[in-house]
DNA sequence: CCTTTACGTAAAGCTAGCTTTACATTTAAG
DNA sequence: CTTAAATGTAAAGCTAGCTTTACGTAAAGG
């Protein structure tokens, strides 16, 4: 799964610290999640899409046509 | 954390089990998530949605109007 | 050289998502 | 009463999200 957060990120002139202050999370969560290391909970990602202003499934890009029916 | 899964699930004539199944999460993870007893993970969330043939956002419901702008 | 800012890795630890097993209740069918 | 399907609770256990601390590197500035 990746995503579009460090993008998004430097669009908005955030460092890592302060996206994570402004999602009340540690900066390694970001680092993490930048880097796609990990699948966040619904309510993190909830907070990152709307802090952009985005729907989830645009910052969050799932990987489609696996097993897709 | 509020969801419709309950409803959504019974709109598509889906036991507990049978959505257990397509989304391949055990019966117990959709009984807590009905009952919001959690967060779910990014892709769960992503999974459920993408069942329902609908936005994360839509299928679940965030406190919204707390320190919202 | 030294300090500060920003980014990155590594690893130990806590918490909570999710699994597995077991048991109870309700409703429908015989 | 018995069987079966569907829903629910309880609790033990594994895994991974997230935190915290520590250390390393590179760029900007004095």
């Amino acid at each position: 799964m990746q995503n579009r957060i460090k993008d998004l990120r430097q669009q908005h002139d955030l460092t890592q610290d302060e996206l994570a202050e402004k999602l009340e999370v540690s900066r390694q969560t970001i680092i993490s999640l930048e880097k796609g290391r990990y699948n966040p909970s619904l309510i993190l990602a909830h907070k990152i899409a709307k802090l952009f202003e985005m729907q989830i499934e645009d910052v969050f890009i799932f990987e489609e046509g696996k097993n897709n029916g």
